[in-house]
DNA sequence: AAGCTTTCGCTACGAGCCGTAGCGTAACTG
DNA sequence: CAGTTACGCTACGGCTCGTAGCGAAAGCTT
């Protein structure tokens, strides 16, 4: 689960101290609520952690990576309950992002990440598993289930339909993004229907109402 | 235009020089693309323009500031085409926004002082007027034309009309944004083909094609 | 032309953070 | 018990930040 710096791990030895992973990973994220992105250093999530600075460095390669598996963290808790039909899944998947998005140490880390991760690939992949994969697997999982109920076509080819469940994804995570961390504006009950019908109808079909 | 350092300019004296304004700008988007966001030095932005280091910081408060401004100039080319329906405009909106997110100086510097912004209200607003406010315009411009032509219902309430312009942009500008700098794959014609019949027939009539 | 005002380039500076090295100590294994 | 690894601590060179102070340049005004 943690993917920390590439732990060669001998055999014998002193074993590193899975209660001090556990107050780093809480001390970025409290810098963070405090601090944002750019203000967070290393030497003060040490201090925050009880922990020594070189302690952290043999952990972690960087700033990026730390904060990635910081904010990774707050994605564990992710899963699509079944509320019965398109429409409600959809709805419940918007809100899931939204509920993680909310919180100021998800603003701080998640954008930040991300556009560090522009120029680093491994940062990318890092992000990707550790994070975008698993938002991902909530849209696969609703689409499917779509599929069970006859609300959505069958797939028959199998690339076509990878990519549109990418398009599919692109479109919820994104809007929802969008809407909350560039517009900064709240992720409520009422946008999240207006934007599931406007998914599920499409522009031409759906009301100004 | 520029958004600059508020401007005291009492009336003698030597004036800016505004070859000095469009070095800097210039040598910011060129850092951004060698350096990205984290690596960038105003002392080394400075040295590529070939100006002191204190005049740098005469103009623009920091980092962020400069940044936007970079970036922002980016979107001056912003304009839509009247392409005679609904469908055709939404894509030309689709690749007029992925034509600049294609840049690398624009993927390097938006998602960075965007994550910035976050924690710095003063930095969002700047950004809302001299980025964001532009893309919305061609959204509102499309929506204007498609109801001229009949193919949107006119609007009845307002505020109503407001509330589904700004859903509508937070839906094109972050599938775009997220196509391109989270996922990192190619907005391209068949992308933005399949996005634009997506948003405008929605989920359940768009078939896996 | 002289005088005033503002900008410019340059140098220098204290401050803060980075990332690492070195050391002695602590914890766990066979 | 010996061997191995993690830990806390201190110290360091290097880099960037943002500002101050200076003399010179470039305009505008009378």
């Amino acid at each position: 689960m943690q993917s920390r710096t590439s732990a060669p791990r001998a055999t014998g030895g002193r074993p590193r101290s899975a209660t001090a992973d556990a107050a780093i990973l809480a001390a970025t994220r409290a810098a963070l609520v405090e601090l944002g992105w750019s203000k967070l250093t290393l030497g003060d999530v040490a201090t925050r952690a009880g922990v020594a600075k070189t302690t952290l460095y043999r952990r972690w390669a960087g700033k990026n990576e730390l904060v990635v598996d910081a904010v990774a963290a707050l994605f564990d808790e992710l899963e699509l309950p079944d509320r019965g039909n398109l429409a409600a899944d959809v709805e419940g998947v918007v809100l899931q992002f939204a509920a993680i998005l909310a919180r100021p140490e998800a603003k701080s880390g998640l954008m930040s990440v991300v556009a560090e991760s522009i120029r680093d690939d491994a940062l990318r992949d890092r992000i990707r598993s550790s994070i975008v994969e698993r938002q991902k697997l909530l849209v696969l999982e609703g689409r499917a289930r779509a599929q069970q109920r006859g609300e959505l076509p069958e797939d028959n080819d199998p690339e076509a339909a990878a990519r549109t469940a990418d398009l599919i994804f692109d479109v919820i995570a994104g809007a929802v993004v969008h809407r909350a961390l560039v517009s900064a504006e709240p992720v409520d009950a009422d946008w999240t229907r207006s934007f599931t019908r406007l998914l599920l109808n499409g522009l031409t079909a759906s009301a100004t109402t």
